[in-house]
DNA sequence: GCCGATTTGTCCGTATGTATC
DNA sequence: CGATACATACGGACAAATCGG
């Protein structure tokens, strides 16, 4: 739980563009008033504003201001940040959600039924850092059509992830798949002023609920 | 073109790690080495060094150093960056591209079969800026089935995206279509230390070529 | 078109905190 | 414990873009 300044500078500010205290495409207040408002420094303020532009919400224009772009998403969608457990983006979406192990190796099925997350970080004490995500579109297989009724769809939306701890080993290797009905994937990139690419931040997706 | 000292580092490091002068899982030059290396203050090695870990490419540990977690992508994958056109993307990864214009309005046939982008930002000065992007697998529809051979699948992996240029407003919608044998998606989640997601940064997808 | 005020962009040096070894 | 490493924060400087007079 991070308490630096920038930090809680950074979700005062998402707080109130998600709230609309600042409409859409009006300019928030300038740096030195920010400053003023939070008595800080200005690189302080600077890297919380440089959070909310790499997660979409706001985009900073040289001379002129900070504006808010944000838009809220779909209230249907299912929400996942970045990286999250599966049971932890349930919880955080309010919705029922059941795991069924159909194979298993290695850990043990009670700890898989909760969740594998918790596990590594609550007994083990490790410390998940980063995660390597790829999607691809895929044909169904026997087992996808065997528990899953996929109302006509005959591919589905396949996510694998490696993870990676504080250590830098990776430790983790997942693939989950979802009905095409119930995914979503959400990213927002910047455009460097080289010309080309770069960015994304924010990342959300649909699942499938059980 | 940014001649950006921190951007020159980064892509130094950036190249010196894909050329494996760093090895996978190695630590790199502490960044009081790096300042040294590079003749500049910490504040512009670490902004250097926050990109990287953002795009995947390294970790950092307090107290250790920072790690190299870079790992190649498959060689037959068909690269896209940020934002970028598709035939800038073309270009990039030396396939031949052809694009067919099915239905029009607006814009003029010949424009769009050169590049919409390259037309907004050359002939107009348009500068653009923020892209939001949403991934989803929908049902192939008549005009799907006209122009490409799906071989048996009865999907597609779609993308849309609204495109925002430096004014804030956006400019443009986009809905693209894509073969589920020639597409792919990947990007790189950072942990924040908070417990919960967030981060990303490259976004790479592979296409069908035509 | 010029000039000055405002605003964001880049960079520096320094200080202090915290984690690792 | 001390040395090393990254994390956060401050304050100052100058550049570049914008806007109004």
């Amino acid at each position: 739980m991070p308490k630096a300044i920038y930090d809680m500078i950074y979700r005062d500010l998402k707080e109130k563009i998600e709230t609309e205290q600042y409409a859409y495409q009006e300019l928030l207040p300038s740096e030195h008033n920010l400053i003023s408002l939070y008595g800080c420094s200005r690189n302080t303020v600077r890297r919380a504003l440089a959070e909310l532009a790499s997660e979409g919400y706001i985009q900073s224009m040289q001379g002129k201001g900070v504006r808010n772009i944000y838009q809220p998403v779909d209230q249907n969608a299912y929400t996942v940040g970045g990286i999250e457990s599966f049971k932890e983006a349930s919880r955080r979406n309010r919705r029922m959600s059941v795991t069924r192990v159909l194979q298993f190796t290695e850990l043990t099925p009670q700890i898989a039924e909760g969740s594998v997350y918790e596990y590594l970080e609550e007994e083990l004490g490790m410390n998940i850092v980063t995660s390597k995500r790829t999607l691809t579109v895929e044909h169904v297989t026997q087992v996808d059509e065997k528990y899953i009724d996929l109302k006509g769809y005959n591919c589905m939306a396949v996510i694998t992830s490696q993870t990676f701890n504080d250590e830098g080993v990776q430790f983790e290797y997942t693939q989950s798949r979802h009905h095409p009905d119930y995914f979503q994937f959400q990213d927002v990139a910047v455009r460097k002023k080289s010309g080309a690419m770069e960015g994304s931040l924010k990342t959300e997706l649909r699942l499938a609920g059980a």
